[in-house]
DNA sequence: TGATCTTTTGTACGATAGTACAAATCACAT
DNA sequence: ATGTGATTTGTACTATCGTACAAAAGATCA
């Protein structure tokens, strides 16, 4: 179905804009924001460095679109995996369905746009370490509801367990889920080969896996800091 | 006790390397390897720009001395603490020492250079995020064979569980402590301020218990995908 | 004190960064 | 066919980058 496109979003090539916003999606996420260059950019996308200026004005700009682009499908798709798996009656198969229900978009492979996509979630990833800063504003306002909406219909399959306790938990989830994202290599290597890390259905199973259990593990009692051994004490 | 300095290593600050080590360490470790100008770092030590140079003659030579100062004290530290955690009886008792001896050099603050430190595992995160070449280079040669240990470690504390999935649950604990360190507010945030983020022992504790629980969980068996729910496919 | 070596300073060079802007080119309506 | 607005190209400007290097300053020992 070719629709016929209004003098708006004429361009010589079939879509130059997107082949820039694709291009500089997997530079970022592969080498960090700063260590890509406009003409990094323009050259992966079989563009003029003017194009990406005449789009989106600036570099930040181009890194603010990326995030437009995608921030709004995602968490809608997370929104319905989420409304679904608050459905499963039995706890312990909620808690499951929640967590692959945060997990699975993220992973998602993106050729699809609306999907999100293993691209996207490494851009992220690497956008957070380096601290940066037009990334640091769209997530706090962006994604801290739908963390909330997790972490709460977390809380729901495990009552017992503190809020406190399910925020750390679900925070080192994301660690875990991005540094799956950057490094999966690791997996391969340190398995000696025996585990596929880029393969995302098997670092999708394995992570659900690990996740819940750690969900799941007793309460760390504020009041009880009275540890049975203290091992971590040889020096000091 | 003053000692009498020899020829080799006198200065007109009391430590003018030092200061630039210190300095880079921590501009790097916050906003990345390419972020951060020479001069910056210059100017954070206090000194002038060509002392970078004239001690370490390159920018990558003053982030390779940083991953000199550090890896070994800390993958040493991290020896004894296996070595004592390997020796308690218990095997549930075990796999907690081991995963706490993994864990607390790369929380203790970074005063002194023996300990490892926050700020230098914070470094070694954003440059794993960043794909920093020469970081690279020095964890496959210097940090997988700590990780090796650890993994047999625990692997012999849960001899029913696959190597395949600890290596897995492995790599989400070293993600969830980078995270831990790199984006630390968001815990502080997300819980409401009920959580302290950048509360070392806090963090160590809640990582801890819920990477043990981790660990514990059933085998993911590669013979069983046969799942009994797929929440995840709603649209495809 | 003066010779010698180490360290710091100051400055400069070539490369590359982000961005601006005029000219060229294209798609489409008339 | 031609005019018009959207897009792409080519190029240039300024700032800053990593690095080099000579001169200045400090420390050490005869």
């Amino acid at each position: 179905m070719v629709r016929k496109p209004t003098s708006k979003e004429t361009a010589r090539k079939p879509n130059m804009r997107e082949a820039i916003l694709a291009a500089a999606e997997e530079l970022f996420a592969t080498n960090g924001f700063n260590a890509v260059s406009v003409r990094d950019i323009a050259q992966a996308a079989g563009a003029n460095p003017g194009s990406v200026t005449y789009h989106f004005k600036t570099k930040d700009g181009l890194l603010l679109e990326i995030y437009r682009r995608h921030c709004g499908p995602m968490n809608l798709r997370r929104s319905e995996l989420l409304a679904a798996a608050k459905r499963v009656r039995d706890l312990q198969d909620r808690l499951e369905a929640v967590v692959r229900a945060y997990v699975v978009p993220a992973f998602t492979s993106g050729s699809d746009l609306a999907g999100g996509g293993a691209r996207f979630t490494r851009l992220r990833a690497v956008m957070s370490a380096e601290g940066n800063e037009v990334a640091r504003k769209i997530i706090a306002q962006t994604f801290d509801d739908t963390s909330h909406a997790f972490i709460d219909a977390i809380h729901d399959s495990l009552p017992h367990i503190p809020r406190t306790d399910i925020v750390w938990r679900s925070h080192f989830l994301l660690g875990a889920l991005y540094y799956s994202l950057v490094t999966p290599d690791r997996v391969s290597r340190l398995s000696r080969g025996e585990a596929d890390g880029n393969d995302p259905a098997n670092a999708i199973e394995q992570l659900v896996q690990a996740t819940v259990a750690a969900f799941q593990a007793p309460a760390l009692d504020q009041a009880a800091p009275a540890r049975r051994r203290t091992v971590a004490s040889s020096k000091t």
